[in-house]
DNA sequence: GGAATGAACAGTTTATAAAACGCTCACTCT
DNA sequence: AGAGTGAGCGTTTTATAAACTGTTCATTCC
C-alpha cells in the first residue's frame, strides 16, 4: 500500500499526474497528457494503473499517509497530557483540512469527484482518523484522565462533533481563526464531559479529581 | 414578514410557486407558469415580488417560521427539563431537517441555489434557532441544571457540535436511525459536560448535583 | 516474451446555434 | 389611478453536432 511498493514506473505516473492534478484539477488532466510527461503511450498507463481514478485514488491514499502519521505523531508525543493530546489532535486535523481544501481549490475538486465516485475511500480516511482517536482515548483512560466506555464509539462520535470544522463545504464561510476559536470551545465542551464522566467513575464523592488541571 | 401581511394576490403567487417548487423543482418553474396558474401575465408577478428569487425567499421564510415555532414550542413547554429540552430541541431540528431534505430532494435543490445566491438566509434561520437554544440554556441556568456563561456564545458551539446532524450534503451516507443514536450519544456528551460545570460552579463538593437526573 | 505502442471504440465534454427564460416598460383596462 | 398586460430586451438554458477523452487490444519492439 505505501509508496514504496510501486514500480518505479508506477511512482513516476502517480508524480506526473499528481503535479497536474493540482495545477489543473482532476478533470482537465487528460490521460496522454501524463503520458506524454513520462514519454510513454497512454496504453502503457494501465499496465501500471487500472484507471485513471485509482491514481487519483493513489494520490490521495499518499496524502493521507502523511495526514495520518501527521496525526500519529501527536498521540504517541511524550511528555503531553492526553488532554492535550485530544485537542491538539483535533487542531491539526481542521488546520490540515483547511489548508488542504480552502488553500488549495484543486484538491477540493479531486476529493469532490473522488469521493463521488468512491466513498470507500472517505471511510477508510475516518476510519483511519478514528483509530488514533480511540487510542488517545484509551490512554487516557488508562491513565486515569478519561473515563470511556467503547473508545472506537467515542472515537466515532467525537468525529461528528467536530465534523463542522472538517467539512470541505464549510470552509467558505468563515475564516480559519474565528473557526479555530469555535472548535476551541468545542473541545472544552468535550473535555468538561470526560471530566464529569471521570469524577462519576471515581465515585462522585472525592474534591480532586484525577488527571484534572 | 408572515404570511399575513402579504397582499391577498401575493399569497396567490406565493402559493402557486410553492406548489411547483416542491413538485418540479426551482430551476423547472417558470414564471409564465405561475402566472398562468394565477390567471394572470408574467409582468403582473413583478408588481407583487422583485424576483423569482423572493418568491423563493418568501418560501422559504414560510417554511422557517414553522420549523421555528416547532422549536419554540419545544422550549416552552411545560413539565419538562432544560436537559430533556435541549435534547428534544435537537433531536426535532435533525427530523425535520432529515424530512426536508433526504425525503424530498426538490426542497433540497431550492436550499442549494437560494443559499448560494441570499446566503444571509441561512444566516437568519441559524440566529432565529441560536435564539431559541440560547433561552433553553438561560432557563436552565435559572432553574439550576446548566451553568452557562454566554448562553448565545454557547448556543453557536451547540449549533457546531450538530451540524453533522444538519448538514444536507451528509444525510445520504447514514440512515436517519444510525444518525438519531449518534446523535443521542453527542447530546448525552453535551449533557455530561454541563453537569461537570454545574459541579463545578456549585464549589465542586457536593455528592448530589442540582437537577440531575 | 515481457514491455510498450497507438489506432480504434464508446462515452463524455465542449462549442455553438436555437429556444426559452427572467424581467422591464409602454400600454390597456376598469 | 391603480391593476393588469404582453411584446421585447439581454441573458441563460437547452439541444445538437463536433471534438476530445478514457480505455482496449492487436501489434510492434527489443
Amino acid at each position: 500500500m505505501p509508496l514504496e511498493q510501486l514500480d518505479e514506473t508506477a511512482k513516476q505516473i502517480l508524480s506526473a499526474a499528481s503535479r497536474r492534478f493540482l495545477h489543473y484539477g482532476y478533470g482537465k488532466t487528460t490521460m496522454s497528457e501524463v503520458a506524454q510527461d513520462c514519454n510513454m503511450s497512454t496504453g502503457n498507463l494501465y499496465r501500471y494503473f487500472p484507471s485513471k481514478l485509482d491514481i487519483a485514488e493513489k494520490f490521495v491514499a499518499v496524502l493521507r499517509l502523511e495526514h495520518i502519521e501527521r496525526l500519529r505523531g501527536i498521540m504517541e508525543a511524550k511528555g503531553k497530557s492526553p488532554k492535550e493530546k485530544l485537542r491538539e489532535f483535533f487542531l491539526t486535523k481542521f488546520r490540515l483540512a483547511y489548508e488542504r481544501f480552502h488553500d488549495r481549490p484543486k484538491a477540493f475538486e479531486l476529493s469532490q469527484t473522488l469521493l463521488a465516485e468512491r466513498p470507500k475511500v472517505a471511510l477508510e480516511w475516518e476510519n483511519a482518523e478514528a483509530q488514533i482517536l480511540a487510542e488517545i482515548l484509551s490512554h487516557g483512560e488508562a491513565e486515569g484522565s478519561f473515563t470511556v466506555g467503547n473508545p472506537h464509539e467515542t472515537a466515532r462520535i467525537l468525529q461528528d462533533i467536530a465534523f463542522r470544522f472538517t467539512s470541505p463545504a464549510v470552509f467558505h464561510e468563515g475564516e480559519a481563526d474565528i473557526l479555530t476559536k469555535e472548535l476551541n470551545g468545542v473541545l472544552d465542551l468535550v473535555l468538561d464531559a470526560f471530566a464529569w464522566r471521570n469524577y462519576q467513575r471515581a465515585g462522585g464523592h472525592r474534591r480532586g479529581v484525577p488527571g484534572e488541571l
